[in-house]
DNA sequence: CCGCGGTTCAAACACTTGTTTGACATATGC
DNA sequence: GCATATGTCAAACAAGTGTTTGAACCGCGG
């Protein structure tokens, strides 16, 4: 029992393993199904925990998905796409229309390698559903999220396109952001289509075809 | 009462206002809110009748949903693109591939407009919600209506790229009808971002980027 | 040992859900 | 008139929902 029991430290909040499980039944759970699809006895169940954990640990089943919805913002501010903004080289790059084009094409490679991963299909999922469906926390994650990459991306579209006008900047950067967002939704019926037996593999492919290297006119 | 209330046919079926009004509410509070957010009683206040209704007029909440799905699909069959796949001129046209292009952004474009016309709102979100979020029906929607799009459209597109292998031409008009339906959904987003006030002003502007008259290289 | 704060649990609660019931109204055919 | 079919309605039903309760457990410090 003392080899494999979980034993919290003393005094200090103990980190609770409910509370991360819930977490993670819960972020697969409503990315799957959606909010209303998900009874909070389908994520108790799944996480090995009672009903009344929830209220505990959250307050109420809303609760539990603000806090679904930080999480999954969270992490993806630290470790995903996050990151790669507050990276000075890349910022370097982008000086010149073509380093620009050459960063913006690196950025949406990461992101889909990011979104591809096995580990973070679910929280993927969730935050594509509530980006899509424009959820009940739709504020939340534009502000922790898209709010960031929608200004670090309007910058290098500018300077790759050279478009001056700062609102034409940002509504193709949000375009692109949104066809990236949408391709990923649509991914199976496209790796359907396409006969790809894993999509992860074909991250060029998929580039190309939200950015190619050779834009099309204007616009 | 003689000259406004609704006098069914002696002895014919009576056309029930009853189930129109039913189908109309439940088209509509499906599409903005789906299934399962979306109760019978909400449906049967908005369509001003009582709860039994549905089960003596469908039998189901879920035969309710069928009977949507089919309503939106025939509708869009008889009015929709579907007239439009059987006109014989459009398949005249598409016998070069300059032809092909042309009625490849011709369709996309009568797509566009049939969507956004007001009175197509709701069946229009309804069908959209259901493609993407791949619903309980989506098995009747690709048999009535994407299967006969999907065909349409990959003798267009091999006709116009000259794919030559039938898989990836099919792969590719699956991709075309699929960002058509996905910027659809995004259309709030990108009219906000864009500043259009009405996105059926600037039909020619969508169809320029979902198929550019200039396609980028192959693939 | 005792009490305490943090945590878990089975059971119950109050409410909403989809569905069903049985009565009622109206119109049609004999 | 009478029986039947069609359609509507308020009320109730059983199951499922999110939430709450109160007791129990655990490791710790007194």
């Amino acid at each position: 029992m003392s080899t494999l029991a979980f034993h919290p430290p003393a005094n200090a909040p103990p980190v609770s393993d409910t509370r991360q499980r819930l977490l993670a039944s819960a972020i697969r759970l409503f990315g799957a199904h959606g909010f209303d699809a998900t009874t909070v006895r389908d994520i108790v169940e799944d996480a090995g925990q009672n009903v009344s954990a929830i209220k505990y640990h959250f307050g109420s089943k809303e609760d539990l998905f603000d806090a679904c919805t930080r999480a999954v913002a969270d992490r993806l501010r630290q470790e995903g796409a996050g990151a790669l903004i507050r990276d000075g080289a890349w910022r370097a790059q982008a000086t010149t229309p073509d380093g620009a084009r050459d960063t913006i094409r690196a950025v949406i490679r990461v992101v889909l390698q990011d979104a591809m991963r096995p580990d973070r299909a679910d929280e993927s999922r969730f935050l594509r559903r509530e980006i899509i469906h424009t959820g009940r926390r739709a504020d939340l994650l534009f502000d922790h999220v898209l709010g960031e990459h929608l200004a670090f991306m309007t910058g290098l579209v500018d300077m790759a396109e050279g478009i001056g006008d700062p609102t034409r900047a940002r509504a193709r950067a949000l375009a692109i952001i949104l066809q990236v967002v949408l391709l990923l939704s649509s991914m199976h019926i496209l790796a359907l289509g396409m006969g790809w037996s894993a999509a992860s593999d074909h991250i060029a492919d998929i580039v190309d075809a939200v950015y190619p290297i050779h834009q099309p006119g204007g616009t």
